[in-house]
DNA sequence: CTTTACCTTTACGTAAACGTCAAGTACGCG
DNA sequence: CGCGTACTTGACGTTTACGTAAAGGTAAAG
């Protein structure tokens, strides 16, 4: 059941770049692309990539972000802003700005959401009430399966 | 209050696109985007497209499916089955399928929105907390606004 | 009748987010 | 050592979603 491999230290082994690319159903090229933004940073064995949990991280973050909508640069702004230092009270300020921001965005992003759940739901009535009218006149059957 | 004019029998009078582009915050250009692919369809007095409500309903779909992340052409077959005819039964189970199809979609997405409106919110608190210990560190006050 | 303010089409430009080769490199294996 | 497989770096192509400029139509105002 464990995602990764680890060696028997329960240290885990890095992914190569097609492997977390399989695991989050995305190309390499994507997760270059990414990486060419600055939204990662694999460590290199030589020239080789390797991905640490970390990235995986970085990755479902970024790729979430993607499915609410938002632009690939503002997704990288969003996740520094999580792993910032953060050290003086300036920055902690900023930051605190930053995420108020964000979670107005997010809670615009929840209506929108949930208003459209709840229209397609009423469609949705309307759609099986038709739907029962048509079956009503169709067959003389009246009521069954 | 009325958003749209009204004559004294109280039929709306159509907008402009200059009036529903500014309504909705958008340029013209973009409404005719839509327009180009087919999203909406305006009147048309002569050359000049006239917006009724119908309209501006279908913009405020479009733009809110665009808050959602879906694409334009994604968009433009959902409200299509908003008003398809939906007459014949198998009509009906087709579009009560798209209808589960998009159901998912959207949970999917609620799911993103309220997991990371959490997770902005454990991060605020950590924040919180660096800023209150900054505080301490820096003034000799403790305890005050 | 000209000006002015909108409106129109046409068409090329552009930024984002990758896709798609091309050509070279590095590694395990027989 | 050669072979294949996976990885690498460019670099150009593509799609989406418009921006933007050119060139002109229209309708009320002066």
């Amino acid at each position: 059941m464990t995602s990764a491999p680890s060696d028997a230290a329960g240290r885990e082994s890095p992914w190569s770049i097609a492997q977390v690319a399989d695991s989050f159903g995305v190309t390499h090229r994507t997760v270059r692309h990414y990486e060419d933004l600055g939204l990662i940073a694999p460590e290199r064995r030589g020239t080789q990539r390797l991905y640490h949990r970390r990235d995986r991280t970085r990755l479902g973050l970024i790729l979430r972000g993607k499915r609410l909508g938002f632009p690939l640069e503002e997704i990288r702004t969003i996740i520094d802003l999580f792993d910032a230092p953060r050290g003086r009270r300036t920055q902690l300020e900023y930051v605190l700005g930053q995420v108020e921001q964000r979670r107005h965005d997010l809670e615009q992003r929840l209506r929108d959401v949930q208003d459209t759940i709840e229209e397609l739901g009423e469609f949705e009535q309307r759609c099986r009430a038709d739907l029962a009218r048509a079956a009503l006149s169709s067959t003389s059957t009246g009521v069954n399966a």
